[in-house]
DNA sequence: CATGAATGAGTATTCATTCAT
DNA sequence: GATGAATGAATACTCATTCAT
């Protein structure tokens, strides 16, 4: 698992410190949105947190370190509208709550709206991971927070004969999440032009029949 | 579509000049495979073709139009390794030729094929998407061969009854491929470990399960 | 002769204040020794005085500032492990004391020790030497004591004829201090090997042929 | 022994580079000698090539390698106005050549000589050995020229009686050569006042006496 | 007095691009 | 056509110094 380590241990930093140091990577945040991770400059990020130029240095000692922790923050916010919940399980339905189908549905839901309010953060992101193995080994340990939870939700469907015995979870976990990311990813980066309501419903059916989910009915 | 225009319209040039200028193509694919195209310099272009600094810009006016033709190489070579093939068609069957599910496992073989043994180029395709639009463009347009094949596909089993009706085809042609090329970049490129064999089955099970193929027997 | 003035005159500092300004001091001396002058930075030298970066400037105005303090000690260590003392004299043998030779090998055999034990030291004077005039006119005070001395005990050595008469006492005692000092500098900065009573002898024999002393038999 | 590579292999320049590159050289030399190396900036050396500041690239890495090979330059000056010649022997006399004595003082009036034309490399050459270990291996080299030649004349004068047999070759020569080179530095850059004929005169005397040279007459 | 955050002048270095030969 | 020397804009990065708290 690649670790997200910052070569400058945090000292403490005064609340001053503090402030400029988020002024600083919320700046960041907004210059690699315009611009991406690699055209962007630390002098814009500087101007932008309204810092002098040389204050940049005093808290990240390169580009790719405050990257580092722009990325980190994506990553919270991409988890949390995220894939099928750990609980969604097929047997709460009595108890009222989501059957597998309509969990699959909100997760699917929720994790384009993410992509959706997120995309400009999103290409840095994949753009930083065709830079370098690290950033390529973050967005992998991003990805299996995704591909788990699938996994393990495929896996209980198997378990009550909710979802097919040869599906293997691992690989369909893979395929269905890279199925979701890419989707979004040509939906709202490459250009493709879906309607949202249509999109959730078109790959919810996919997933489910993907690993022989029968019809709630 | 985005065009593939050549800012330097391709005068008559000598044999010479067309060898070198062959030489120059096949460098900078040497060079982008090894360094990506952000990291890649014009200078190593230049040493890896034997040709002098200056006599790039004879033929070329900036990495991005080189680039283009790179990519229009590695466009050519993925294709070839497609996806569903047009002629393969559900009663192609009965004149022993490959069933609609037998069609789809040969054309995910093919892709995974071509993807691992051009993977290298993979990359730096993906990484040009994220750098301009144009280049964005240009991997839609790629990408449109192959979600066209498969929806005309989808269409046809639906003719026939062979694929669910509720499914969009259109939709899942665009999610399905999503899922192909996002699951051989993170296996080949995002450093996951799968079984060939394995993968070929179960994500030929998860697409035809998605568009509702029945099963062969 | 060099003045040694504090731009920022010694005020009257608290007991706080003067452990702070010796901590300083002391410290940069460990900073020039590892670093030299020309690569040690302020902030080395706060860091490691363990005093905050700001703290240095209530004591000095510049590296140059702290760095004539550092190399006032060094002159002091070396002036102890010098030259012929003055009291040293030919006639002072019948009193039981030392023959000029003795006195001789006494004084070289201390100043190559206080070489070898500071030699850290010597080679960062002898850079800041080669950097500004200034320098250069501390470092020659420092020689005009060891040349002083050993100038009037040539002198003292003519008047009873134990010295050649045509040994100019002046250049003479710049030769021989020139010769020890620089011959420490390569043996122990620059990388001669030498073995210590072999070289006390033999330069002790140069020195004394040199200004014509005969042998103490 | 310290070797003199350049990391930049000389590639074949053509007649306008080689041409430039010497101009980068020169230039070099009088950037330091006027500002020492420490303080010299690239600029400056391109700006008196009257080059532009990214050519100096062209042909040099750094401020190091385009010092060596002045440091070249320097070695090639000081050994041609060097110490005792090889060829200097005692029974050269008899052929109406130089005694062992005038021998002596003809190399220091050259060394003195040459010392004083080039005073102002000479201190960049000795701020140079100050800075790092490898500088410091190149005046080793140079220094061995002269101890060398200096070891074999004593050597030689030994072996026929002129000069005492109790004095070590090889510490002499090494003290001898430090007495000469530091006088001379002390002279030309340390601010002392010597007259030039009285300095060859006792410096030979000094030198003679030292190894017990006897008088000529 | 001590702190440490903020500053910005100064310098090195890269590399795409031009152009005379 | 081919060459490769020359260019300089662009940018990163360091570190001495200041100053509000």
């Amino acid at each position: 698992m690649a670790t997200m380590s910052n070569e400058v241990p945090e000292r403490q930093l005064t609340p001053r410190g503090l402030r400029t140091r988020a002024q600083l990577v919320g700046a960041a945040r907004t210059i690699f949105e315009r611009d991406g991770f690699v055209a962007s400059r630390i002098t814009d990020i500087a101007d932008e947190a309204a810092v002098s130029h040389g204050t940049f240095y005093t808290y990240f000692e390169s580009k790719e370190q405050i990257f580092r922790e722009v990325l980190e923050s994506i990553r919270e916010v991409m988890l949390d509208g995220g894939q099928p919940a750990e609980e969604a399980t097929v047997e709460a339905v009595p108890d009222g709550r989501l059957s597998p189908r309509e969990s699959i549905a909100r997760a699917n839901r929720r994790y384009l709206e993410a992509y959706r309010d997120n995309c400009q953060l999103m290409i840095i992101w994949e753009q930083a991971a065709t830079l370098n193995e690290e950033f390529r080994g973050l967005l992998a340990d991003s990805r299996h927070s995704f591909t788990g939870r699938s996994e393990r939700f495929i896996r209980r469907l198997q378990v009550t004969g909710a979802a097919q015995a040869d599906i293997d979870p691992h690989y369909a976990a893979h395929a269905l999440t890279a199925m979701m990311s890419r989707f979004a990813y040509v939906w709202f980066l490459g250009g493709e032009r879906f309607e949202f309501e249509t999109a959730v419903d078109q790959l919810t059916r996919l997933w489910c029949n993907a690993v022989g989910l029968a019809d709630d009915a």
